[in-house]
DNA sequence: CAGTGGTCTAGACCACACG
DNA sequence: GTGTGGTCTAGACCACTGA
């Protein structure tokens, strides 16, 4: 038996989850600490990478479960699509859930982003994306009012941003920078994914450009990792 | 005053760092901890943060430590460069240690991302890659031995085993399929790169292919936020 | 209501760096 | 040695869920 209780509780957790079917319910962690002979701090900090994973689903008020095998949403990107387009191409079903809408004033911030005045106008949609009733991606769109405004989005909006723009014409999208990093949750964020504060993410960070060159929409995205496969054909220079 | 510590914490922690200069020491945790009313396990979590963000840097033995402007590394995905390559072109200085050089059987796993047999010996390098005397990035290569055997690595090597098969011209390599993913450190992991486990970091696990489409390396990378910026310049569909 | 996970506390012991 | 951060414990209270 290892020193380490962290080592070792992987192991005996390892070997649990995966001797549990699926959607079962696992004992309640003050329980599985007493049984492991750990303490619940340690047990849950044990946990936590099961759960970024996706190999377990804690639901506060009810318990912990095993999950079963989960469809990865898969995708290349050097192409910039909508979770939706994606989702529907390969054949996986997605759902947008907290969709919000606000008409706001640029802070300097945003404005850098944008290149327009602080206190211009500005409008953001937010949204989270769900597959199999888990919340898996939050994504953030804000782009200048005078591109997008309240009254745009009447008819069959889905949700994204980007679809709306595309099936409208205009402007004329022609790429986006995106850039990519690992974030812990905030708050915020972490409240919208079902998730705690300081788990980890993937986070794209991208401006959306016209033929003209001019940036149209500025997207923070961030994804649960163990539900998507973002890859890249990178040439040998 | 906030009912909730760990969110009045940030704040508080924020306009602390900020207003020390760089590589001044910060209290010490129990200090620390009295002094804004906080159990050290609730100070703990909250600088967590920001260290991923390398605001901070704590040392084993030694204290916490302000850290003065990073210097991030830049670079675009779409080209498939080392890290010695890509620092040396934006001008910037890396170094590499930790360098291991083994050779082993390939287990099911390497052998079936190398499209080898079981068993069949492998080469494998792992190193990290220092900037201002701090380990930001841990890489892993693995190839068959019968493309980069121990007699290969003779000459100035500089770690990189992307520059070392690009200096040799054998074989013809073409591309490299990346996957792109955040994780949380592994006990190992963060050994080398001298952070806490479970610390988020940003993975790419790419396989490099040859003008044969044949898998020549299969390398894991793990890099710490804050340090590194990629990008991709997505098109629109 | 009872039971769950989420957070926080106070204290202990360890491994490590440095004089 | 002294002092630091790294880990773990035992217990408490909270917010939430569902019967």
């Amino acid at each position: 038996m290892s020193h380490f209780p962290f080592q070792r509780l992987q192991g005996e957790l390892t070997s649990l989850i995966s001797s549990m079917p699926a959607d079962s319910q696992l004992p309640s962690e003050p329980a599985l600490a007493k049984k492991l002979g750990v303490s619940r701090a340690t047990l849950r900090e044990a946990m936590r990478s099961f759960e970024t994973q996706g190999l377990i689903r804690r639901k506060q008020g009810v318990g912990t479960f095993v999950i079963g095998e989960v469809p990865v949403i898969d995708s290349g990107l050097e192409v910039l699509e909508s979770i939706e387009t994606l989702a529907n191409r390969i054949g996986l079903s997605v759902s947008t859930g907290s969709i919000n809408i606000e008409i706001l004033p640029a802070d300097e911030e945003i404005a850098g982003e944008l290149l327009i005045s602080i206190g211009m106008m500005i409008t953001r949609v937010s949204r989270v994306i769900f597959t199999d009733d888990r919340p898996v991606a939050y994504l953030v769109d804000t782009l200048p009012e005078t591109i997008l405004s309240r009254n745009d989005f009447q008819t069959g909006f889905n949700g994204s941003v980007l679809d709306l723009l595309l099936n409208r014409g205009l402007p004329r999208l022609t790429s986006s920078r995106t850039e990519i990093n690992a974030v812990n949750a905030s708050s915020a964020v972490a409240h919208f994914l079902d998730i705690q504060r300081g788990d980890v993410l993937l986070h794209f960070r991208a401006n959306l450009i016209d033929s003209a060159g001019k940036v149209i929409d500025h997207s923070l995205s961030y994804f649960l990792p163990g539900y998507f496969n973002f890859h890249v054909n990178r040439r040998v220079g």
